[in-house]
Order: structure tokens, then sequence, then C-alpha cells
DNA sequence: GACTACGTTCCAAAAAATGGAACAAACGGT
DNA sequence: ACCGTTTGTTCCATTTTTTGGAACGTAGTC
């Protein structure tokens, strides 16, 4: 295990939940020796991965972390052109919408476009969840190849709510719907009470794929409305895969080759 | 030299002007072998750190510095973070600090940092003072475009303090020293015997704008401690101008058409 | 088909990480 | 003030990576 992975390991012990740990709280986490996990965090403080609170000796991301997330932007064209459409449907219908990539099974919000509706902002950027359990997770998933969905799924199938696919049947049975629709739906799933459409682009150039999602109150909206919703979503849906270069029948896979 | 400082090393090679890295960029800009540039790329792409362009096989920050950078509490918000740098350089100076933010062409105090010297509070929080006679007020018109303040100086120059700018051009002549210098300053301006010195910060997120300042006795202050309060503000602007990734650049219009 | 820019893999030497144990410092209860 | 506990740090012999020169691939080009 190179220093470079024990490093990645404790940074990843962060998240919008446990914004900043104690070094106890590291080394319950890693499960590492008290030495190792003292070496390590003071590499990571010095080199400003970390920081540390002088009064509460707590850690948390560093400034340097702060600085090349800035940078992640860079590969934005197929992001922002999305994030300009969905910003225009989300004014229309006043809900809020999601773009999100997918990282392993899990998805990982990139962008939110508030919406003007009470319903909060729960998902910030940066937030992980499972992509079988939401419905552009599930959007993207289904632009994979059956080979592909099966390597990143846990093989042990986690726990899901109960509106989600309970075991690796029912999900490619409701990816197969998305493949045959284009588009994916969820209700009550991530959050109770809250319902989400969404589909998966992907960047003929690049391979690049992404989610977006338009999500609102279950119990606040009407059959009516959310049909209306889904109407947006086709049409935005058809107008982005257009100015991308969508190439809607392949895989993910014939498409970058070298997807990780 | 650990594993770690060389895979810093090779992430503190991608800036905004370079977003993106070849193999060969990342081997110059380093200056290590072949061999240890090819084995360390592989190994910051395989752990998120860095993605690798399928196409142009070329290296950018990858997903886990995105979610690594949300977690830096810069993105609480722009004033908590700026108050938080102001009251250490309050605490080694002991000079009085001001947050303000402009509204239209005068400037509102919103926060007050009490120094340990007796020069007492006088500007509470609310206070409002026109913009072109303080030094923060005026680095915060600095910022705007030169159309943008004309538009916000009333047609008829109001009457000022003998130390301000007396007339619009002498106004712009001011500000374009704070655009070269970054820094600002006033003297027996807004309040007799009082001087000040501050800079203005913009989010590259939100687009915000707010002005930083110190102010102390006059008579009470030498050259060179007024010489350390301008180290203490240039060192203090530029580490909260990485924080909160102020695009020097541009104008706050550039920014605020974009990001809204 | 040779030439070249661009990368990757190999391997023995060199450097760094590891983790158990001793050590130190801060805290809490009595 | 005393003792036990929790919390971290430092030491050091052993193990594991890392290192970088050189050999080895792989396109693209003339």
């Amino acid at each position: 295990m190179s220093a470079l992975t024990n490093a990645i390991d404790i940074l990843r012990c962060f998240s919008t939940a446990r914004p900043d740990l104690s070094f106890a709280d590291v080394q319950v986490l890693t499960g590492k020796p008290k030495s190792s996990t003292s070496r390590l965090l003071r590499s990571l403080r010095d080199c400003g991965l970390l920081e540390q609170d002088p009064h509460s000796r707590r850690y948390r991301p560093g400034l340097l972390t702060f600085e090349l997330g800035r940078l992640h932007r860079a590969h934005d064209d197929l992001i922002a052109t999305a994030e300009r459409e969905l910003r225009d449907v989300c004014a229309r219908t006043g809900h809020t919408g999601y773009i999100a990539v997918l990282d392993g099974y899990q998805q990982v919000v990139l962008r939110i476009v508030p919406g003007s509706n009470p319903l909060r902002v729960v998902n910030p950027p940066g937030q992980r969840t499972p992509a079988i359990i939401t419905s552009n997770g599930r959007a993207m998933l289904a632009r994979l190849s059956d080979q592909e969905i099966r390597a990143r799924v846990p093989l042990d199938y986690p726990k899901v709510p109960a509106n989600s696919p309970q075991n690796f049947t029912e999900l490619m049975a409701r990816l197969n719907e998305i493949r045959r629709t284009g588009i994916s739906d969820a209700a009550d799933e991530a959050i109770e009470g809250v319902g989400s459409q969404g589909f998966a682009l992907a960047s003929g150039e690049s391979g690049e794929l992404i989610g977006i999602a338009v999500s609102y109150s279950v119990q606040a909206t009407t059959e009516i409305e959310r049909a209306n919703v889904r109407r947006e979503l086709g049409s935005m849906a058809a107008k982005l895969r257009r100015m991308t270069g969508d190439p809607l029948g392949q895989t993910i896979e014939q498409l970058a080759g070298l997807a990780s």
C-alpha cells in the first residue's frame, strides 16, 4: 500500500457529514496504528492538504484541496452546456436541478440549480449517493454495458429503500426500461417524499457521461405537473444530445475505450 | 522526498492558466525522470486525484479534488472567511478591523473587529459612509468598471474632506493607483486623525464584493508601523484571494453576468 | 522502412514507510 | 496533589516503496 493510497484513505474520511475529524476519529476510520496515523496527518497538514484548528486540534481539508477543486471545472464544456439548459427548465418548472457524474457505483453531485419552490436544497455539490437509488444515477448506469454494470454494483447487493430496485434483477429491469424510454424516474428513494426524473448525457467527443435530473416534492406536485417535467426533460435531452453529439446507441465503454 | 510530496508537486503544476497537462508538460515542469513521472501520473489517476482525457491523453484534476475542495470551509461564506483572517491581523497589529459592502456609492459596515489599542470603535455595524472617502470603499469601487463607477458617483460631485479626491478625475486617479497596487489607503478623511488601509475581495463563485480595512490613529502610529500594516494586509489579501477564488482581472459585472 | 517523439516496464540501489514500544502531555476524578 | 486514562508523539530495526537509468514498445512521419 503506497503512501499516496494511505493519504487518500485519510482524505476520504472527510465528507459533508464529517467535515472535520480528530486524530482519534481518523485512527478509528482508517484502522491504522497510532504512529502511522500521526505521521500521515502531519505530512498531510504540512503539505496543505489538511489544516488543523489550532484550538480544537481537529483536522479539516486544507487550502490546497480548495484550490485544486476549483480547477476541476476545467473540463466544463459538457457540464456548462447542460447547466445552461437545466437553468431554463428549472426556471420554467420551479423545481431544483442536479448534474452529477458516476464514480464506481456512486454518483457525485457536481452542480445544483436551486428552484423557486419551497423544497430546500438537500444535496450540495460533492454529495455522494449510490447511483442505484437515484433517477439520474440509474440513467447513467443504463448507458453502460451489462457487463460493466455488474462489475460496478457490489456483489453483496446493498440495502436500499423500499421503492428502489431490491436486487440485481430488479435493477436491470429498471435500467432496461430507461434504455427504452430515455428517461428515468424515482420517488421516495434517497429522500423520503422527494421524487425526481432524469436522464444521462454522453459527449460524443470525450466519452464523458453525466446525469441530469430535476427533483421535486412528491406531495406538492400533481401527476400533470410531473408529466410536464417529463416533457421538459425530454426536449432538453433531445436538444443536448444534438449539441453534444451523444451517440445514444453505444455504451460508454465503446466510446471511451479506457473508462476508469 | 516523500511520495506525497511528489504527488503534490505534480498537482501544483495545474492552475487556471494550465488546467490540463500532457505527460511531457508534467515531466518538464517537475524535472523528474520519465519513469518516475509515468508511475506517479498513473497512481494519481488511479486514485482519482487526476483524470485522463481518453482521447487527448492529457491529465486534469480529478473528481476527488472536486469533492475535497467542496469540504473546505471557504465555502461557508465570504464574510465569515474574511473575518477569521482579519481577526488574526487585528490581534497582531492591535488595530481595529472593518468589513464593509458597497451599496450604491456608499459603503455599509458589516463587521468590526476591535483592536487592543486605545483608539475606540467609531463606525458601528450598519454605519454608512460615502465610499469615495474611505480606504476600503475606494478599494471596492476600483474593482468596478469605469462605466459602473461613473454611474454610481452622483453627477453633482459631493463635498468631501480636504484629503479625499475632490472631483471625478482625482477619484479615478486614486482608483487606478489602487488597481495597480491592490491596496488602498486613507488618512484624515471620514474622521479627523484616523487613517486606514484596505483592499477589496471578490468571491469567484458568487460574485460578491466586500471591503476589508484596518484603521488606526495617524498621530499614534509611526510610518514603520503603517508599513507593517500594509504588509499584513498584503499577505491577508493574497491568502483570501486564493481561498475565495477571487478573479482579480475581471470586473464584478463580468463576474455577476456569468454567475447569476 | 528507418527515424523520432512519446511513454512504459525492468531491476538493483537507495530511501521511505511501518508498527510495536517507550515516552510525554493533558485531563478528570478523588 | 496524586493516580489512572486518554491522547498523541518519537524511536528504531525491519519491511516495503520508490527511484532513475536503460532497455523496450508504439504510433506517427517522411
